[in-house]
DNA sequence: CCTCCTTTACTCGTGCACGAGTATAAGCAG
DNA sequence: CTGCTTATACTCGTGCACGAGTAAAGGAGG
């Protein structure tokens, strides 16, 4: 059991929250969250859907209702939500929402072991994720900004597009500090490559 | 393979660093990244470590180069990077530094299906995160000024800060565009629980 | 009306993540 | 020196994630 929670998988969430409109099948289920974009606030494979599904339904959060077949193509089970379910998907929102927990990004844990690149590389390699980032968020404003659609349907990619900002910032404040030097150990890091020697507190840092 | 890379678990990121300083056994690395904070920065959980220390052998980046016993204590192998370790870490760091790729924190998995909640409790929730994120950010903030220790060692935690407080700042204007209106929808939001009736375009939202 | 491509709708196997369990050793209290 | 707790150092089994594979149906072109 990954976490507390009987089934872990976030595409749970989202089937519950899709079940909620009405009862469906699981294809359909896709299609909708397709349609809602969901596919973008969260890891979408259709490997999972089927095994998040199948969970679901054995631990009591939704049911099948029955099961449309049109011609020879596999059964289509029909899936509802139950009581349970729906409590479910109340509660985990509520946790997800309430308590922010600690979460590992990539580029958290890249940053943490940067030091096994050349400071030269590292910051043609930051400068590139910034330009990328820019685009990027340049992107989705415009694209959010096309969409006439009231915006509490959109709080979760505004979020995004906030966050990204937030981090191009933060990468274009680190490479100012790398360039005027007052990095505190950047030093030491170029050192480093040039000679080959370590600063006696890299492989123990100090307290 | 979840990824295209042979080894996709990060743990098997720190573990490369580690080794970078010297050889060890898996235990040994353990408590290196520990001390360097790295638990911190990415899942660290024992289960994985022995996975990830056994796949990087058998994928050729790191390998066994002898092993010490103490007492009747079970065996403990040694490893050391090899050259093509050292060349996947490097790869692996170009690559999550320079190729921002979409990530999902599980709070925009949350507001994506916000919905699911009543707005008034969603509001509360949202206040309950703001007041947790701030403190958390005074909390470290005021750790990382204690450290005095060169800031090259601290970048992945001030990122972490720095993120943090965006998404404090973000609650926050959300927060404010509730209270006066300002986010479209939010009525029509507040209407369903009032009335139970979905405003038309909840199950298909145009375009 | 036949063939080929695309869309629909899944199934299955591999491989990994992780928690819980285990066993030895070291410290220390009485 | 005996028994208890804490630290050391893993092992193992379950369960899930996910990509690749499959197979029927619909459509479109000749």
């Amino acid at each position: 059991m990954t976490s507390r929670r009987k089934v872990s998988n976030l595409l749970g969430l989202a089937v519950l929250a899709a079940l909620r409109t009405r009862p469906m099948h699981p294809y359909e289920v896709a299609g909708l969250l397709r349609e809602w974009g969901k596919d973008n606030d969260m890891k979408f494979k259709w490997g999972s859907l089927y095994t998040v599904v199948g969970n679901l339904e054995k631990h009591g959060f939704i049911k099948a209702v029955g099961s449309s077949r049109e011609g020879r193509r596999p059964e289509r089970t029909v899936y509802a939500l139950t009581a349970e379910g729906r409590a479910e998907a109340e509660d985990w929102v509520r946790d997800l929402v309430g308590r922010p927990e600690p979460e590992f990004p990539r580029f958290k844990a890249a940053l943490s072991v940067l030091g096994v690149l050349h400071p030269d590389e590292a910051t043609r390699l930051l400068n590139e994720r910034l330009r990328l980032l820019d685009e990027r968020v340049a992107a989705e404003r415009a694209g959010l900004a096309a969409l006439d659609m009231p915006r509490v349907f959109l709080i979760e990619a505004e979020y995004d597009v906030a966050m990204r900002q937030a981090e191009a910032d933060w990468i274009r404040s680190l490479l100012g500090e790398l360039r005027d030097g007052t990095l505190t150990g950047a030093e030491a890091w170029r050192e480093y490559y040039a000679t080959g020697q370590l600063p006696p507190d890299w492989s123990q840092p100090p307290e």
